[in-house]
DNA sequence: GTCCAGGAGCCAT
DNA sequence: ATGGCTCATGGA
């Protein structure tokens, strides 16, 4: 962070602001070659809500750690404290392995997604931690994104656990534990702005947190039961679970549909015609094939950005979809 | 003031 | 099965 003030805004109650007392300060480096990754593009999306501009790079906590990541030619540069024996959980998150090529080559020939991927070359999907995936997307009913980063980044500071920091960095804190979020009263988490939300975050805490539902085990399960899992909790319904199993537990076939995505389907492959979210997400995952997950995430962000630019007074970057053929589907 | 945002649950037909 | 209403909060 360059322009960041040496504390946090103040916020009641203030809570202490111990650190490790000899935290490693030893900053380590490495270089992940990859080919086709828009590092600005991916972090800004909509699938995480942490990382936050630094200088030329970006900042944000991964688990337990501080990380900086910068963009450079051919690749990403990190920077960490003590990343431990090697970069495996970095790499990881990024997904730096992920053959993009392969990806866009299993799309269908189609004119809105075509001029999605061509408007957001380098656009990436992560592997996030579960937990912090579902509790964030929890938050995120009917919030505009800078708010559900906003409201992420109060309860991270409010419950989170402080982490070591460079030199000249605030301190950061980890993602709230379920434990800590189950443990906290409903009121003490709609100080954080999450409104009606909160007695959903805190259950789905209290179930993780029991052993209820165990996270890392429902990486291991098929799709459609995973879903139902992740549905069994209040305030999950299937688009949560499907950006839980998009975004943090490997299933690229999933295809959330909120109000951005269903929007533009119905639009361009069903002209208008009343057609169910449900019918939408069958058609999506059966037409855009087993990467339909990466091609909701370019749709989404292709419209989100065309919608702001819009706002702005800027024409909207629609043109090559809307003189498009209509796709004639179900 | 009105509308809407990376929704879901409940209740009435 | 389906449609309407409500739930906080903040910005346009």
């Amino acid at each position: 962070m360059t322009n960041a003030s040496p504390s946090p805004p103040l916020l009641s109650p203030p809570r202490p602001r111990t650190v490790a007392a000899s935290p490693p300060t030893r900053l380590a480096h490495t270089v992940f070659a990859v080919r086709d990754y828009d590092l600005a593009r991916t972090l800004t999306s909509g699938q995480t809500f942490r990382w936050r501009r630094a200088g030329a790079g970006w900042e944000g906590v991964l688990g337990t750690r501080w990380v900086r990541l910068q963009e450079q030619p051919g690749g990403i540069a990190a920077t960490a404290l003590d990343p431990g024996s090697d970069w495996a959980w970095l790499r990881d998150y990024l997904q730096v392995d992920t053959d993009l090529a392969r990806v866009l080559a299993s799309f269908p020939d189609d004119p809105a997604l075509g001029a999605a991927v061509r408007a957001a070359h380098g656009l990436r999907l992560l592997r996030q931690d579960p937990w912090e995936c579902l509790a964030s997307f929890l938050l995120s009913a009917t919030k505009r994104i800078v708010q559900i980063e906003h409201i992420v980044a109060l309860l991270c500071r409010r419950f989170g656990q402080p982490l070591p920091t460079p030199a000249g960095c605030p301190t950061e804190f980890a993602f709230p534990t379920p434990a800590r979020l189950g443990a906290c009263g409903e009121s003490d988490l709609r100080d954080c702005k999450m409104g009606f939300r909160a007695p959903h975050l805190r259950a789905s805490a209290l179930a993780v947190a029991s052993g209820q539902l165990d996270m890392a085990a429902l990486a291991a399960l098929p799709l459609a039961v995973a879903r139902d899992r992740l549905m069994d909790l209040p305030g999950v319904g299937p688009k949560i679970a499907d950006c839980v199993l998009l975004f943090s537990l490997g299933h690229p076939q999933a295809f959330p549909v909120d109000v951005w995505v269903a929007r533009a389907l119905r639009q361009f492959y069903f002209a208008g015609r009343t057609v169910t979210t449900d019918q939408l997400r069958a058609f999506a995952c059966h037409h855009f094939g087993p990467f339909s997950g990466y091609a909701q995430q370019y749709l989404f962000d292709y419209l989100r950005r065309g919608s702001r630019r819009a706002q702005d007074g800027a024409p909207a970057i629609r043109s090559a979809v809307d003189s498009g053929p209509e796709v004639s589907c179900v």
